[in-house]
DNA sequence: CCAAATATCTTGCTATGCAATACATAATAT
DNA sequence: ATATTATGTATTGCATAGCAAGATATTTGG
């Protein structure tokens, strides 16, 4: 199978862009659902949810969110235990969310209609 | 509403991220549905189904697909109108769409799992 | 005291979306 | 004839995100 091959190789690569973006739609969708939570908390959260995400990858995804707003975070330096930077939805996050929500449905119908063989 | 041009600002940005890859998936669906078109045709089609992508987009990705051998092409130069470069879909690329749809059903199912609020 | 576990952050590379721009040919109007 | 518009494809340059690999720091257990 040599096609299947450089088929898997394709795909593997489009993997990764493909999460572009949609990543940020699931930490914010965590969140939402969530009051607060930490790095590794997250990536264990979308772990179990059949979502595997990197430490390279995430940590700078929250790290820009904060910057840009959408996220709001404190350290958390608890007697015992690991400090850890808690991650909350901000209002403009809400904002964000709930646009992002839209233009996820908008796309995933387009696809529909698109599948659906269109005209 | 100063909040919200700022979230507005964050979705614009993210939009364009969150198509990289998406359209590759697009793109491949439409030709399973219609045995072979043309650029122009694809956008026509794409933007009835509510999806605009510009030729700066879907030329550039028509190029790399076909490259990596997901499509074929060739030229059509009929008596009138202009020539064409028609693209189908070819076996890998059959291939690559399957894995494709199979890891987006994966994502959105996830998603909803997040959503639901998983811990 | 050393190793493993917990927790976060950074660097460098790769790849895509997209505005802008360019180029070419066919049909239409002047 | 010739200029203009419509049709059609291609390229360049920038911004941005995903991710492997590696760095750093603290806590707990042997």
């Amino acid at each position: 199978m040599d096609e299947m091959d450089a088929a898997m190789a394709l795909v593997e690569k489009w993997r990764s862009q493909s999460r572009k973006g949609f990543l940020d739609l699931c930490a914010l969708s965590l969140l939402a659902s969530r009051e607060e939570s930490y790095g590794l908390d997250i990536m264990e959260t979308l772990s179990r949810a059949g979502l595997e995400v990197s430490e390279g990858t995430l940590y700078p995804l929250l790290a820009r969110m904060t910057r840009e707003g959408s996220l709001a975070s404190s350290w958390s330096t608890p007697e015992t235990g690991h400090p850890r930077k808690y991650y909350r939805l901000s209002p403009t996050g809400q904002l964000v969310l709930a646009a992002m929500r839209e233009e996820f449905e908008r796309n995933a119908a387009a696809l529909r209609r698109i599948e659906g063989g269109t005209r």
